[in-house]
DNA sequence: CTTGGCACTCCCAGGCGGTGAGTGCCAGGT
DNA sequence: ACCTGGCACTCACCGCCTGGGAGTGCCAAG
């Protein structure tokens, strides 16, 4: 049905088509590309692709353009993964190192991202529940206010500030340090409840309603509370497609401000080993229906902290925008793992 | 030179262009604004105001337009600041309320700004500079590596990983925290150099090369460090004035993107009781002289912590921006002195 | 100073024909 | 069975023109 020759006419279609970004009749075609037929030949693949659902044309005297599935089919099958050039490599790695602490890791990822793949770059902080405490502290703001700073081993930093229902002695807060912290240190988010079930039991009568109650914060703080965050930039690169989004980019600009459809486009691609590609109607969320999506988890190699990638339109350079996304999630996986 | 009635008749064209946006004629505006004079009059004012500069048209046979200059009388002389609906001031606080930190409140302030003004939002992150240490934490992470943290009161939290030339010990530590936390406690972060002026002299000579080293990087992060984070929000409503930005919006989007250039335009609006409103040409920034910026600081009367406003298009609605920004800046102050 | 009248300008929408790219199909060649 | 050249056909696109209409500028009279 689709022969090695029809394969490497989607190929040239989709090749040509994202670098012109105009439909590619079949005389263009055949000159262009090595293929060794006329042109009259690859009208007929055309027109089977077509019939396979790969291709289509905007009108009757139009060339043809990729569908999803033919976009799809590329990805799969036809593209190889674009690596990067050694200076590229050098200089994302440079720009990383000079990072400050890990919001300043975040941006300059989004920012590395966005100068690669000329694309909108998303970026979601390394999630809380996947990293582990390296740091609680409890500072005695008033008598009766407690301020909780609790920093990951990813550089994250969440606060949170507490108001008490009795008075506290900076002896009691030392004892909450202690008891926290001796619980908690290096545990991982998710262990964090366990590690500290039996503390109301094991501390002293005289502060554990104070203990609960800042249980219940560090808790919340801690799992409970879902928020993801995520950083976006390069917003300027979608109207350089402006001929990709006919119908304005207004949509496609609304979705990304939402944070939770960000985090909804990146939630499903936790793997750092495998790159997640996502094209148009594929993609879930109502106005990234003309979009692709590229993304990647990183971190420590099973495992990962968060979620990376591109968005945009689904005449993309699929080849380097993988390569770019996966270059950068792995350098900045490496950096915050040896932090 | 310029009566009553041109003014009024100046006033009517703004308003009017900026409902419709489109060119306004002498026939609709007698019609529409009860001016008590014919078409052929209002004519004969518009040729005067043409001539001072104040309204243009785009070409021989169409209405009129403002120019930067008329908008600029009209926002000077002409308007009054559109104060919000009681409703509106509830649902300000309301959502303001919910916030749990700093990051949580200024993203809602974006969020806000963007809504009830409809165009793109800005809000710079309560300076270092102009507020005051709450709390400077030292962690003892391993025995040559300390982690500071830094606490402000208007709850921003800096962080910085250092490593040190020498061994410490958690007494060691423990005298650095003291030596530090008594110093800085409360002060302002401007004063902070003043107030560790005689550390190196008072402290134990032991660990004098080590205080010395985390004193420079304190200070550091507290003065010298001249980052200041904003962020943006809303930029999907720069679609909506497509017709405002006929080169394309790329150059503003871009624009927008650099944390340097919003710094800029928000750097000079310090006083939390004037709105500052700067009018196309008027922006010094390359890139958004197509749009107007509406801004005002936040925070204790008098001072001012930092900066939030708003960027459109020049025919946007200054009374009712002006009146939301003024409205957001003063909740939010107010949030965060009490806080 | 205001007003009605009037000529003039020029954008805009719609209609029209030519051009050319591209397709689909067919009949003949290998 | 597949490739190829040929050929008719379809449309988008471009330039051109035209008529309508909104709006201006100016002038002479009130």
């Amino acid at each position: 049905m689709l022969d090695d020759r029809k394969l490497e006419v989607l190929r040239a279609i989709v090749e040509d088509f994202v670098s012109t970004s105009e439909p590619v009749g079949s005389r263009a075609l055949a000159e262009r590309h090595a293929l060794g037929v006329s042109p009259a030949t690859v009208r007929n693949d055309m027109a089977a692709l077509e019939d396979e659902g790969f291709i289509t044309h905007p009108h009757t005297s139009a060339g043809r353009i990729p569908t999803d599935k033919g976009y799809r089919l590329f990805v799969d099958r036809l593209s190889q993964v674009k690596p990067l050039s050694s200076a590229e490599k050098r200089a994302i790695q440079s720009f990383l190192e000079g990072a400050v602490d890990l919001d300043d890791v975040v941006r300059r990822s989004v920012r590395l991202l966005a100068q690669l793949t000329r694309q909108v770059a998303v970026v979601q902080y390394p999630s809380l529940s996947r990293s582990s405490v390296r740091h609680l502290e409890i500072v005695h703001l008033a008598p009766n206010r407690l301020l909780l700073v609790l920093i990951t081993d990813t550089g994250r930093v969440e606060q949170r500030v507490l108001e008490l229902p009795a008075v506290l002695s900076d002896d009691d807060v030392a004892q909450l340090r202690q008891a926290f912290g001796s619980r908690l240190h290096g545990a991982r988010l998710v262990d964090a409840p366990g590690r500290l079930a039996d503390l109301p039991d094991a501390a002293p009568v005289a502060i554990r309603p104070v203990l609960t109650s800042v249980m219940t914060v560090v808790l919340e703080t801690l799992v409970d509370q879902p928020e993801e965050r995520v950083v976006l930039g390069g917003a300027a690169n979608l109207t350089r497609s402006a001929v990709d989004f006919p119908n304005t980019l207004r949509p496609v600009l609304e979705a990304l401000e939402e944070q939770v459809v960000l985090l909804k486009l990146l939630g499903e691609s936790n793997d750092p080993s495998t790159v997640l590609v996502k094209i148009g109607e594929e993609n879930a969320v109502e106005g990234l229906r003309s979009t692709s999506v590229v993304s990647v988890g990183y971190g420590p190699e099973p495992a990962a902290y968060a979620s990376m990638g591109i968005v945009g339109p689904t005449r993309m350079d699929y080849a380097g925008s993988i390569g770019s996304v996966r270059a950068v999630a792995r350098y900045v996986g490496d950096l915050l793992a040896g932090a």
